[in-house]
DNA sequence: TATTGTTATACTCTATAACTATA
DNA sequence: TATAGTTATAGAGTATAACAATA
C-alpha cells in the first residue's frame, strides 16, 4: 500500500518538476541541503537515503548548474563541503511550494485536523525506520 | 518521505517472504487474489497497480507452485480465471501474519489509537490515488 | 590501514511495443 | 477491428566492487 502510493505520488510529481528542469534526485539533494550545508557527500547521500555513488552525477548536474557549492575542505582535503547557492536556494524554494501545492490536492481527501496528524505520524515514522528497519 | 518509508519496510520485508519463498510481487498477487478469484489478469493486475506485462511470470510461478489456478474462461476464451488453490490460501493466510508481525515493530513507534487512524488514513488515500493522481 | 570521493559494471526493475489467439 | 494474454527488448534505476587521493 505504502509502495503503490509512493509510486503514485511520485509519478504525479515527476511533471511538476520538470517544470523546474529537476529530476527527482536532484529535488531530494536540494531538499537534503535546506537546513544547511554538509560536510560530506557520503553523509548528504545517507541523510536522503541514498547510495554514495548514486547521488555523484547528480552532485556534478547540480554544481554544474550553479545551484550548490562543493569546496575541498581545508583541514581534510578527502571531504567536500556541499551547500546551497542562493540560486539553489531559491530554485528549493519554488520547486517545494509547487509540491506542495501538488500534494494538497491528494491531502485534501482528509479532513483537516487529520491531515496535520497524518503527517506528524508519517514523519515519526520516517524518523524511526532506519533505526528499526535497518 | 513516502518513498523512502516504503524502501525501507519494503526491504525490511524480503527477509520474512523468504521464509516463504515468495518474492514481493508474489505476495502482492496472492494479496490481490485474497478477496476472492479475478476474471481477467488484467484487471488483476490494475488492482495490485502493476502492469499486465509483469505479473505474467508470476503467475507462471504461483501456478507451477500450485498455489493459483489459471482457468480459461468458457464463454471467451480469452480471459482466464485466475484464483487461490487451498494451499495458495494457507501460504497467503500465514505469510501475512509473518508480514503483520514485521510491520507491527514500526507500528509501535506510534500510540496504540494512532496506528489505527494512521493506517485508515493511509487506506483513504490509497483509494483516492489512482482517481486523482492518474 | 582506513576513509572520501569516483568510476565501471552488472543486475534488477519497469515500460513499450510487437505478436498470438480469440472475439 | 478490438481485446486478453504473451513475449522480447530497450531503458531506467540500483547495487557492488574496484580505484585514486588523502589521512
Amino acid at each position: 500500500m505504502l509502495s503503490r502510493l509512493a509510486r503514485l505520488t511520485t509519478n504525479a510529481e515527476l511533471p511538476v518538476l520538470a517544470r523546474f528542469d529537476l529530476t527527482m534526485w536532484e529535488y531530494v539533494v536540494l531538499l537534503g541541503l535546506g537546513e544547511g550545508p554538509v560536510r560530506t557527500q557520503s553523509a548528504l547521500a545517507e541523510a536522503i537515503g541514498a547510495d554514495k555513488t548514486r547521488i555523484i552525477h547528480v552532485l556534478d548536474t547540480l554544481q554544474q548548474r550553479g545551484l550548490i557549492t562543493r569546496e575541498p575542505d581545508e583541514t581534510d582535503r578527502r571531504v567536500r563541503l556541499v551547500g546551497l547557492t542562493p540560486t539553489g536556494r531559491r530554485t528549493l524554494h519554488d520547486s517545494q511550494a509547487a509540491i506542495q501545492d501538488n500534494e494538497t490536492v491528494l491531502l485534501n481527501v482528509l479532513a483537516d485536523g487529520e491531515q496535520r496528524r497524518f503527517l506528524r505520524n508519517l514523519e515519526r515514522l520516517y524518523e524511526a525506520a532506519p533505526d528499526l528497519l535497518g
